[in-house]
DNA sequence: ACCCACACGTGAGGC
DNA sequence: TGCCTCACGTGTGGG
């Protein structure tokens, strides 16, 4: 502890052999501190305490925020598992109308002035009924009486549809109409 | 730097003033070292300079990591809007039902000793008209005609049905597979 | 003057 | 032994 070093020295200074080890260390550790406290967008003060406090609750707030994130992320990818479920569905459907040799094809009929008669065949996408159905209800088209087939990976659907509020409908906009839906899907 | 203590101090050690403060700051360092330390998982040596270095290498991963999932979060985000919206038009969905009376319904009644008559009233499910048909595909009964209409967030079904390759088809079975199906929807 | 934080040089102990 | 790290007590400069 208390330095022995007798008062007899005289002027000649007895420098230690690990003097400059000591001061290397010395500024090895600083330099780190330094780099430890630009990493850190958070700092209360530049002392060489609250440089490592900062560091800590920086790296609990880091930790948490992964936490956070990767929770969030596991949740997601959870429930969008079935959409991706659907997207395999859809390219065996396609697959399968290939190898049956089914075509798309939209139909459009007069009924009379009010109603139109309509025949689709698509693609099974999953949920994609129910859209046209959303989609054409969304333009003013309700279905009055449908009939829908699944074949091998295809829609097969008959539907008599008209106008709300007997609006008339124009065959060849609404099979433009419906080619479009199909197209959107 | 060297003490310029007199030789004639004789036997009484002066004691400086901030021996005490500067131990007391000594220990709180060596503790928040510690800390940080124990907070970090990845632990190269146990050596002043090492614990900061590690601090330091730690930071830096977890910044990156932070920085990899928001992104990734942030596109998943983006592809999953759509599956926002289908969440909003099933509450919708279910909003029309209570609002018009309508109830949700299983009805199955027996044709001939091979094909069933159903008739099923459920919400409107986005995708679930389509789920309930695979899933039936799956379960080996098939659908030979069907007829559908939506009603104010309601999808209002008969169908009949038949087991694949003749095979019988049980009306109480069948009815407790179709509100299996449907619940599980 | 005081307080606080830091740098300094050195001895002790482990490998 | 030498090398390396740490704790110690103190001097010093800034607020």
């Amino acid at each position: 502890m208390n330095r022995k070093r007798n008062c007899d020295d005289d002027t000649r200074e007895f420098k230690s052999k690990n003097l400059e080890v000591e001061r290397r260390r010395r500024e090895k550790l600083s330099r780190r501190l330094l780099m430890l406290r630009s990493i850190n967008p958070i700092i209360t003060n530049m002392n060489r305490g609250t440089i490592i406090v900062d560091a800590i609750t920086y790296i609990e707030k880091l930790q948490d925020e992964v936490q956070s994130l990767s929770q969030q992320l596991h949740q997601m990818e959870t429930t969008s598992e079935e959409t991706a479920e659907a997207k395999i569905d859809e390219v065996e459907a396609v697959e399968n109308m290939k190898n049956w040799g089914i075509q798309a094809e939209v139909s459009v009929a007069q009924i009379d002035e009010n109603k139109l008669w309509v025949k689709i065949i698509i693609e099974n996408k999953r949920g994609g009924f129910s859209k046209l159905i959303q989609t054409l209800n969304y333009f003013g088209i309700e279905l009055i009486d449908t009939h829908l087939t699944t074949i091998k990976g295809a829609f097969l659907i008959t539907s008599c549809i008209q106008g709300k509020d007997g609006e008339r409908l124009e065959i060849n906009q609404t099979k433009n109409l419906l080619k479009d839906i199909i197209n959107d899907m």
